[in-house]
DNA sequence: TATAACTGATACTATATTGATATCAATTAA
DNA sequence: TTAATTGATATCAATATAGTATCAGTTATA
């Protein structure tokens, strides 16, 4: 069971990016290049997040992606929703035919409350505050100015 | 974001019936009739139940299968694990290649953190607990014996 | 002992999803 | 003018999902 597709982590990072760069426009190209993630993929993935309002775009030379909201904004449960649909149990399969069996329902409460859990842990987590543990990781926050290497 | 597919759905659904008929070869078109499985499809993935030691069966007439384990015994995890594979974030994207950028690793952290609580939710619910709810839900329990409908 | 009710084991099909590439038009900074 | 860019599609291959069909072997029982 794969929580997170390609795209949904591609979008991930590159709005990791695009969130570091505040107020300027970032390329595709060059989010490609820094991400290690497919040309073409990126910038149909780009135009998804444009389409729900959480990047703003400028053609031309000199143009490229910018965030749209505050990083803090963007819980990845939002982007797993965008490129994944909703954390959901069956398929609909339990809220189409409520209670066409017992066994049915009872295993759907089950579900429902891990449901939750799972969407709750998945809010907590957004873009800002990855981009605050990478800060932290890379020694930015507090001015000391060294990276450390892995 | 789909949990379970119908795979592991049916699977959990037909082990409620077998847990709930110990002792006895249910055979798998009664499972088919009573829990609304495809007959085929129900047939292969009883095979794989076999294969990962979960239930046994006895070929020829009156036969059928039986659980092999204590109901209790059974997280749906397992069942999850079998069926879909481990619950994993990004196909060992970050297994496979730890730190190949900051980001990633970053991201990998948050993420395998909530694998463990989904993990932990799905271990908790197991074949015996569901079945101990659709008891109570069918007034077995305490022999009250009504049932609501829904 | 014949037979109907079963499982075991495969092979097959259709459809959807995932991951990725390619192309061409329009826009814009320099 | 042109190179760098996004917008919008179309296409593709691989894999996963859901389901069907078939045939051989086993066993209770009439």
């Amino acid at each position: 069971m794969k929580v997170l597709t390609k795209k949904t982590d591609y979008a991930i990072r590159a709005l990791l990016m695009l969130g570091s760069k505040r107020d300027v426009y970032v390329s595709a190209k060059s989010i490609s290049a820094d991400q290690d993630i497919p040309y073409q993929f990126l910038r149909g993935l780009l135009q998804e997040l444009i389409r729900h309002d959480l990047v703003v775009s400028k053609e031309g030379a000199q143009g490229g992606f910018m965030m749209k909201k505050e990083p803090d904004e963007i819980p990845i449960a939002q982007l797993i929703e965008v490129f994944q649909g909703k954390v959901q149990v069956s398929e609909c399969m339990f809220r189409k035919q409520i209670c066409a069996n017992r066994a049915r329902c009872v295993l759907r409460h089950e579900i429902m409350r891990i449901e939750e859990v799972v969407n709750r842990e998945f809010d907590k987590v957004t873009i800002g505050k990855l981009i605050r543990d990478l800060d932290a990781a890379n020694g930015v926050t507090h001015g000391s100015g060294e990276k450390g290497g892995s």
